[in-house]
RNA sequence: GGAGAGGUGGCCGAGUGGUUUAAGGCGAUGGUCUUGAAAACCAUUGUACGGUUCUCCGUACCGCAGGUUCGAAUCCUGUCCUCUCCGCCA
């Protein structure tokens, strides 16, 4: 979530950002939420004014009631003319006369309960109309969080600004291209012939978009979690098992909420909702926490599987395993404070950069434009892997960061050192890395002629010495 | 799944519908004292939003959401969570 206050001062200029992003339909959104939090403050100012003046006459009612010092008379005096004094709108005078420090002139000799019926009568009256105050606060207050919650972040200076990921900036190639003597061939015929992949039975079992693995395959994958899990701790990451349900707040946390909400599985008894991804659960780790300064930057990482349903990939990618509704990730995630998070950007995508150079696949780092940043980003890369088979790079990382994106809408916080005011974090989240395109460059690249796959030197440890699979 | 008990500040823990403006304690921070430390004593002590603009003022928050009332931490309803026992289970 953007700082209202930016969009308050500065509407223009965020809506020249948004416009980078090449996602319509947002800029609207930014006028309303202008009026609508013009029309909150005013709205509130005067209902709060109200409410505290009606705090004090109930507490001055109260007291005056239980004023053992004071005659029944004079209380009923009182009452009768504090409930005239609202009756003309004058809560202060009123509030003298009920706490005692304005004179009672006159004796009318009420009769006490009549008094304070006409009293609470007023009170009442004043009271309604603060209730029907605070229900406007809430209409404009729901009205204007749904809107927040549909502006996307806006992208760092330093990102390129172009409308498409067909802009998106290539680096280098790392690594060396294979020389093969033979056509390669893509995974979806070499996990078959292997009987590593089963494709048939994980359609069977759940449907189009669904595989199994055997064998190799499921070993292979598994060697891999272990592989980027233990360097993501060299690299000083904490391990950390997070839970594969969550409540929908945690995914508004994350800011898959509302705008992705369609991509997410839900369960069907319960508000809850399968994660499309870990960083959903690490993101909300510190919820409605303040942390110190002190003990910052925090690296943690976690393997989960995501559950994806691609409802608007729809006919994309279909052949094989490349996009798929359920597969197995890693995921790195940092919290930090604003003046350290683009260097953690850099750190975190050399360390999914540095996993691809160790599996000595070539790979890529890739810029990302402003039109193909996404929801939550300020700057992104993402790392592909050159798949020889299906001729295509293959996205096995995405690393960002969201700034204060992610912190505002899950109250991450902390106090700067020396200091108990609240700042918010900044997050960072990076792939590092996910495995269905990491096996299938692994088997693409590393194919021979006779079918075989060749296992990568790092991961034969994990693989009882394994070197090749027939 | 069944029965019972309970959710109050960073932690513990009081709290008969109205001087609760959440007692008291612990912890933390600052100060006094001390060669230094401890002890003792004094002071300070949450979050969000709004107003003000460098200092205060106001509103809300006692798991969450409703309700009753002039007024709710306190009464009512629902709900979530925790603990204990039983059942089931890896």
């Amino acid at each position: 979530m953007l700082d209202i206050a930016l969009i308050r001062s500065k509407p223009d200029w965020v809506k020249e950002q948004i416009d980078k992003l090449n996602d319509e339909g947002t800029l609207a959104r930014i006028d309303a939420i202008v009026e609508l939090d013009a029309r909150r403050r005013e709205t509130r100012t005067r209902v709060e004014t109200a409410q505290a003046a009606r705090n004090r006459l109930n507490r001055a009612m109260g007291m005056l009631r239980g004023n053992k010092k004071m005659s029944n008379d004079e209380k009923a005096n009182r009452a009768q003319l504090a409930a005239v004094a609202l009756g003309t709108g004058d809560y202060e005078g009123a509030g003298r006369l009920l706490e005692g420090s304005a004179a009672a002139a006159g004796d009318d000799n009420s009769d006490s309960k009549t008094a304070f019926d006409a009293l609470i009568g007023e009170l009442r009256k004043m009271g309604d109309a603060i209730d029907a105050g605070f229900q406007q606060i809430d209409a404009i207050e729901a009205e204007l969080q749904e809107n927040m919650l549909w502006i996307p972040n806006l992208p760092h200076a330093s990102v390129p600004v172009a409308e498409s990921e067909d802009y998106n900036i290539p680096g280098q190639m790392q690594g060396d291209l294979r020389e093969f003597d033979f056509e390669p061939k893509p995974h979806w015929e070499l996990g078959p012939a292997l009987d590593i992949i089963d494709f048939e039975r994980g359609v069977k079992l759940a449907g189009s978009r669904y595989f199994t693995l055997k064998g190799w395959g499921a070993r292979l994958q598994r060697a891999l979690i272990s592989f980027f899990l233990d360097e993501a701790r060299d690299n000083g990451f904490s391990e950390v098992y997070v839970p594969y349900i969550v409540h929908g707040e945690m995914l508004y946390g994350a800011s898959q909420f509302p705008k992705f909400e369609d991509t997410v599985y839900k369960l069907a008894d319960e508000e809850k909702y399968l994660i499309p991804t870990a960083e959903v659960g690490i993101a909300n780790l510190h919820r409605d926490e303040i942390l110190e300064e002190a003990n910052l930057p925090l690296h943690y990482v976690a393997h989960s599987p995501c559950f994806r349903s691609e409802k608007a990939s729809a006919g994309r990618d279909v052949r094989g395993m490349k996009r798929v509704h359920q597969f197995e990730k890693v995921e790195m995630f940092t919290f930090t404070t604003p003046d350290t998070s683009y260097d953690e950007l850099e750190n975190i995508t050399e360390y999914a950069e540095k996993i691809c150079a160790k599996l000595e696949i070539p790979y890529r780092r890739l810029e990302i434009v402003t039109g193909d940043l996404g929801f939550s980003a300020t700057k992104k890369y993402d790392i592909e892997m050159w798949a020889p088979g299906c001729g295509e790079w293959l996205e096995v990382s995405s690393c960002s960061n969201t700034e204060d994106f992610q912190a505002r809408r899950a109250m991450l916080r902390y106090y700067p050192s020396g200091t108990r005011k609240t700042r918010y974090l900044h997050t960072l989240n990076g792939s590092g890395l996910a495995t269905p395109r990491v096996m299938i460059a692994i088997m693409e690249n590393y194919q021979r002629s006779d079918g075989s796959i060749v296992i990568p030197d790092v991961l034969r440890p994990y693989l009882g010495g394994a070197d090749i699979i027939n």
